[in-house]
DNA sequence: GCAAATTGGTTTTGTACCCAACTAATTTAC
DNA sequence: GTAAATTAGTTGGGTACAAAACCAATTTGC
């Protein structure tokens, strides 16, 4: 709820505020209708709702995303990880340590290269992924409701584009 | 380019890596499909571009959407600023003191309600917002292009949908 | 083979954010 | 009119992130 009046665009009146206070007829300007800020919006939206979904387990989608790449490429190398993910790998330290803490993964040092780690998920941490991967279709669906199914793959196609080629041609 | 792996959905294969590693062909599993997980890869991607557009002019995206707000609403309260940025009202302290030090806002205490200010741009605020406005339009442009211009519309209106619709319901 | 460059990971530093607790001003109840 | 509830903003504690500087292991040049 927190951001009831963030959703509206310009021409969108009368929210159910109750206070006759400044907030409810706030004029967006060209920032109604400029993606980066929607997709801020709604980027930060679907994070709260993935962390309520998935509240019952503890942990965050950040960790899950990175949870299910070393499921799926067991041996991977933190450096990889941190690409795929789309973080810096400095990033990712605390989080594996972290998930190592817990049980979750194992780092083995590479016998060929002794600089890298080989990651892979425990028992413990495939159990975890999976009660994980139920929350994350319970909240992708979701999302598939809102978005509609017929627009969903169109969507998802401008959403890899968007991260494939704007940062690409400086 | 740091997200050049990051993009390609799981059937793909073959990126550009020159070193044989583990990364050249990373498995997103279910991942690849996921709305939240490419939302996030897309909101990152189009924020750096936007710095790097707004590199000349000193001010984050974040401060930007502040100062269009202020500039479209002046008198509004930190609250309202807070809750049409999509943003907590905390986070809006030390940026503001931020904005203020620069002398690009004002915050004025209100005769009738001694606890609320009334936020406004300076003249150089002013000044500083038409500056960013062009960045701003350039890198929306930029998105525009890659979204294509028919698709655009339909695309912001989902990205609406979502903010608006995916805290809602609990 | 050995110095130089590169690479994998960590540390440090700084920013942006949220939440919960707090202070001061204001409104509501009675 | 005063106590209790509410509201605007700040503070403090904690997480997530990136960038740059760094260490150690590895590869490259010659």
């Amino acid at each position: 709820m927190k951001q009831d009046i963030v959703s509206r665009t310009a021409e969108n009146e009368s929210v159910h505020t109750r206070k006759g206070g400044a907030n409810e007829n706030v004029d967006f300007g060209p920032l109604a209708n400029w993606v980066g800020f929607h997709l801020r919006l709604a980027q930060t939206a679907s994070f709260q709702a993935f962390v309520q979904e998935a509240r019952a387990v503890d942990l965050s989608p950040g960790r899950f995303a990175t949870l299910m790449l070393i499921g799926r490429n067991p041996g991977i190398s933190q450096t990889a990880l941190a690409a795929a993910n789309g973080r810096d790998k400095s990033t990712l330290t605390p989080i594996l340590e972290d998930l190592e803490r817990r049980g979750l993964i194992v780092r083995e040092k590479m016998k060929t290269d002794r600089r890298s780690y080989q990651l892979s998920l425990t028992d413990a941490g495939k159990k975890m992924l999976d009660q994980l991967t139920v929350c994350a279709k319970r909240h992708d669906d979701n999302l598939d409701r809102i978005i509609g199914a017929k627009d969903r793959v169109k969507f998802l196609k401008i959403l890899q584009k968007i991260s494939a080629e704007i940062g690409g041609e400086e």
